[in-house]
DNA sequence: CGGCCATTTGACACCTGTCAATGTCTGTGG
DNA sequence: CCACAGACATTGACAGGTGTCAAATGGCCG
């Protein structure tokens, strides 16, 4: 298999650690489920109990939580070569929902599935318990963001840090990338409204730093960015002691 | 054993689980390292790496994340029964700082005698886990919190979850708990300034729905403050399928 | 007694939400 | 081909929630 047909997956885990021919193959093993979902339907609902955990191979999700006045807060966004409810499987809960923003495909693993493999290759179970405290750190790193930065900052935080996940997996670089988002999602995940969404990206772009339109993102002062944010892509990239 | 002298953790799971006098015993002997800390002191600081976790049993402690322009925000606290870093163990990172809001007790755990625990009673690493599920739900919900309500619905949602949290481990009740927190905690946590708590305390009391002071909380109307704060406990009770 | 810390309060500014209207684009159906 | 509806984006006016600054109060401890 040649590394061009790798699985967004495996080229995340792959730029963290050296992984053998045995443990490539059982990664790749677990891709054989593939599914696809359409956008806007849910594919876990909140309260569900989940069956299976999906690896996204292609397009958006959002994970959120509805409140009982209607108004949504978005946790995550999914990209390719993430995990969608490792927790709910390893966990057995699942308090959130798990929504596409475009038509997407992924790999249904099976619970068994996921048990087998790290019982065969311990270090494959390592790097992907490594996969699911990156996302926690996200989590808190969003908490920081919407409770500590303004509206410029947070939304500056938002698009490098997708910037930085989805160079990872290869889709874009430093200069922009392809974002499916709306406006509203961006306001349901920064805690705005949409109304100010789009007064900030006015901004940002009015300030030459970042243009979003058209489903892209283009970089025009990734520095200034970067400082405007107070960017660390430290919780994204911690390697540790964790994979010796 | 009586019942008396269980540790808050014990008495926390219990109210989950039943456990086996096997498993109490395994729990109980991860209480053996007892240490104390002082107020104010980190004891584990952002970006170190934890070679143990803490079982608190006596007072309260804060996570919190540090930024750049001197800011915090304040991830989560801890009460008696909560674990302290216990991610940080499983799972070798540890992003956020450690803080004894008073003087506090609390059990060191080795990883290896987690390990080893974990080997002789499954059921009691399933409900350790399920502690440590309940812990991400409740950054979530902060997160929820702090994207999606206001101010007075903020402050009374966390004085709701810290009543359901203490009341697991027999420390207040109903009508009111002892809480060492200042004012400067609550900003921190609640992502506003110090003074607007301040205002959002004063209004509240004024409502004749919370007091908070000299270190108390007492509620006047729990009712109303569940409605004001939509508060569903639901998320820090998930039995589900995890516990059989 | 004299600091020091936490709390309290008022005045004011400003960030952000809400409401409302308009523009743009896409897909659909006549 | 055109009319229309619907979703998303854009903009302005205005209100309100929250932050900041400053000062006063009170309790605690050396």
């Amino acid at each position: 298999m040649t590394s061009v047909e790798q699985s967004p997956l495996t080229r995340k885990l792959s730029a963290f650690v050296a992984l053998s021919d045995v443990e490539l193959a059982v990664l790749e093993r677990l891709h054989q489920r593939r599914r696809t979902f359409i956008a806007g339907r849910d594919m876990v609902h909140q309260g569900q109990s989940a069956q299976a955990a999906y690896i996204l191979s292609a397009g958006w999700v959002c994970s959120y939580k509805l409140q009982a006045d209607g108004t949504r807060q978005i946790v995550d966004f999914q990209v390719p070569g993430d995990f969608l409810g490792l927790r709910s499987v390893l966990l057995r809960t699942s308090d959130h929902s798990f929504e596409p923003i475009v038509d997407i495909e992924a790999a249904e693993v099976l619970t068994s599935d996921l048990l087998e493999a790290f019982a065969r290759t311990p270090r494959l179970a390592t790097s992907i318990l490594w996969a699911a405290s990156r996302d926690e750190a996200m989590v808190v790193e969003h908490l920081v963001g919407i409770g500590r930065r303004d509206a410029d900052a947070r939304m500056a935080h938002l698009l490098l840090e997708l910037s930085s996940r989805l160079m990872l997996v290869g889709l874009g670089g430093k200069e922009g990338y392809d974002c499916p988002l709306t406006q509203y999602h961006l306001a349901d995940a920064l805690g705005l409204s949409a109304v100010h969404v789009n007064r900030v990206l006015r901004k940002l772009r009015e300030s030459g730093l970042v243009t979003f339109r058209d489903g892209h993102v283009t970089f025009h002062d990734y520095g200034g960015l970067v400082k405007l944010a107070e960017f660390d892509a430290a919780y994204l990239d911690q390697t540790g002691p964790l994979l010796k």
